[in-house]
DNA sequence: TCGCGTAACCTACTTCCGGTAAGTTACCGA
DNA sequence: TCGGTAACTTACCGGAAGTAGGTTACGCGA
């Protein structure tokens, strides 16, 4: 009457990567369901049908699963950004094509990602600089395309652009979760139309056009 | 030998208000210092020469005092910006004179501000919510300009904005964090400048002026 | 096909911290 | 001076991070 099913249908052994993986799989949901603090490491090791010293025997800690779930998103990203932003020519479709994959790869991992952006604190100061390294890794990405298309621009302006693209694009995002009939492709022309023109086709003509005296 | 002094100098019996406002400060600086998670409410009671259950009567939880303190910069932030602001009488003035304040209020509240756009995270969904409507006064503030000055902007357009400048405010804060030689006036002549023409004086003409087609 | 080394895995614990129950002290007004 | 109440405390609970040490099963050579 027991035990007629031995009870160990789903857990089988693995190899150190498979079970990684795995993991990393597993970590990246429950993450993104229940956030950060919310997620407890046996939740995690149960729905991967193993116990919590696995995980710490791969990752080490909390925030270690944390960093590792980050780091390999983060090379995604680069690629998915690089990869479209190859065929463009003109800055403004360099701009163009590599926020609209930002943003669809946003929707791809839609609920870790959006729990990055909204919490990415609770953790340790290592957790903080995975998400940061992951910005830096943009802010390069962008930094040579200010510099190769706006060559004339200040370098102090270079980065402070950079730094306001990459904060505009990462609200973008979060505000994007909020309304969801925004396609990943609207978003993108907002924020290119902003970066191309800024403000200034709708403001009252102050002084017109050429780079911003004082 | 041992207690010459009674050991009694600082804990004092005090009133409701008092207490509170001492707690907010207290607290205010411990987050800022050690960052939420690293904080324990057995610390910032000790700092306050009370006991934890004190803590616990006044805000409820770790998060309640986390949200009253943010509650209590909101009002503040709110009134420095939008007295900033009165003064001005165009758009580009509006602008600047809102960000110098904005800047100017981070620098003096630069701990604990660093840590809620840094981790606004760890906790639960009312902290989130508390710092969202932190946001969301800012932004109604913004909208409300935008509408002002560019009404012949597309509703959709001003609220991507709205967040475009949100986001990008925010990561230049967290930018002169780390670049401690900006001042928050160079900060915020490079937003204006950004949202008043964009990128558009430093590239090559492709289009020129006017509202951004398609 | 038998054994044996090792990599994958588990049980059972400690520690730390957020949160609470119940009791104690000191101020204030009558 | 004395009682009521607001400020405060000690001593505890439960849950989750992290760990020590032992166990199981797979691969592989003889």
């Amino acid at each position: 009457m027991s035990d007629a099913t031995p009870r160990r249908p789903a857990r089988r052994r693995m190899s150190r990567a498979e079970r990684e993986r795995q993991m990393l799989d597993v970590a990246e949901d429950v993450f993104g369901e229940r956030g950060y603090q919310a997620t407890s490491m046996d939740e995690i090791a149960e729905r991967c049908g193993v116990s919590k010293p696995m995980l710490y025997e791969y990752f080490g800690s909390k925030d270690g699963l944390l960093v590792a779930c980050v780091g390999r998103s983060k090379a995604e990203l680069l690629d998915v950004t690089q990869k479209a932003m190859a065929g463009a020519t003109t800055p403004e479709d360099i701009l163009s094509r590599g926020m609209v994959a930002y943003f669809e790869f946003m929707d791809a991992h839609s609920k870790s990602f959006a729990m990055l952006l909204r919490e990415p604190m609770a953790a340790s100061a290592e957790t903080i600089e995975a998400v940061e390294s992951t910005r830096r890794q943009q802010s390069t990405l962008i930094a040579g395309v200010l510099a190769m298309f706006a060559p004339s621009a200040p370098a102090g302006a270079v980065e402070a652009y950079t730094e306001i693209i990459i904060g505009a694009s990462e609200r973008l995002a979060q505000w994007r979760t909020r309304r969801p009939e925004v396609s990943a492709q609207e978003a993108a022309r907002h924020m290119t139309d902003f970066c191309r023109h800024g403000l200034s086709p709708y403001l009252p003509d102050a002084g017109e056009a050429g780079p911003a005296p004082r």
